[in-house]
DNA sequence: TACCAGGCAACTT
DNA sequence: AAGTTGCATGGT
């Protein structure tokens, strides 16, 4: 295992169950094992801006670390900023401080919202890990746990939608299945790094399964778009129950979100979703 | 048992 | 263009 230690001002707990990511576990208090692109890494922090990682990968190094923890991101600055908006985000602030904006792997991430659509959070961890047992690559095993990569497209491509099936994907095999074959044979381009937000919308609702919100999730958390906000059941309770006044100003929730939270409308939106969720979730 | 879950596509008006 | 409905599956 190769050990790296960052300077970084994070939450493990709200940045990997804030709902962004799926292959996040909790091993004890600020220490995570997750599997990331074919590695497994054991994440702890151990100082109030610093976290370890062990990363049982060769091929990559601390940048890929410093990119995939959106290193870049001034997020004391950011919250400070949020906070002053009003008293709600300031709440939702608070509530998860140090959620950082993973930037994931674009099919990992693709297929983890294709799944994600009128599911829950726990089913579409459980997927996710089938498929990958299922369909991925055994990396190591970790105290008595068998770790396996996320597979790749050639992987699954040659898979059909009955075998998918099985994995207990339900109606959304089909989905799955469309996104393998439009990204295998380059009928949609998933190198959205660089075209305006509006064009990598488009190219992901070519695939049968996604729409806005998914596509926004995708891009939010694989490609860093900030400005990306989905729009999902708890973001509109969060609208109804915390802005429906503000939100009579502008003349839609796409105007609202983007000129009223600044730069970075989807960081904000995320803390929104995460507070909404952990306070009425069970209740 | 009925209803819900980080929605979407297909269909109706 | 806008509103309605069915959808696989597992958990309450």
């Amino acid at each position: 295992m190769n050990k790296y230690e960052l300077d970084l001002y994070i939450n493990l707990d709200s940045t990997f169950n804030c709902g962004q990511c799926f292959r996040w576990r909790k091993l004890s208090h600020n220490k995570y094992i997750g599997i990331v692109s074919g590695g497994v890494s054991v994440v702890e922090k151990i100082d109030e801006n610093k976290i370890s990682i062990k990363d049982s990968s060769d091929v990559r190094d601390i940048s890929f670390w410093k990119n995939y923890f959106s290193y870049e991101i001034d997020l004391v600055n950011l919250e400070n900023t949020f906070s002053k908006i009003d008293n709600h985000i300031k709440k939702a602030v608070e509530y998860s401080s140090g959620l950082r904006i993973l930037r994931q792997d674009p099919f990992e991430t693709i297929l983890s919202f294709i799944i994600s659509s009128n599911n829950n959070i726990k089913r579409i961890t459980s997927i996710i890990h089938r498929i990958s047992k299922k369909y991925g690559e055994f990396i190591i095993n970790y105290e008595g746990v068998d770790c396996y990569s996320f597979p790749s497209v050639d992987s699954l491509v040659c898979v059909g939608v009955e075998e998918l099936r099985d994995i207990g994907l339900g109606y959304r095999d089909k989905y799955i299945f469309d996104a393998c074959s439009k990204i295998s044979t380059g009928e949609v381009n998933i190198d959205l790094y660089n075209i305006d937000t509006k064009f990598a919308v488009e190219e992901l609702t070519k695939i049968n399964g996604i729409g806005l919100k998914v596509a926004s999730c995708i891009l939010l958390f694989a490609y860093s778009r900030y400005d990306c906000f989905p729009i999902d059941t708890w973001i509109k309770k969060v609208l109804d129950v915390l802005y429906s006044e503000e939100l009579s100003k502008y003349n839609s929730v796409e105007e609202f979100f983007s000129e009223y939270f600044g730069d970075y409308p989807g960081i904000a939106q995320q803390y929104l979703f995460h507070y909404m969720r952990s306070t009425y979730r069970d209740k």
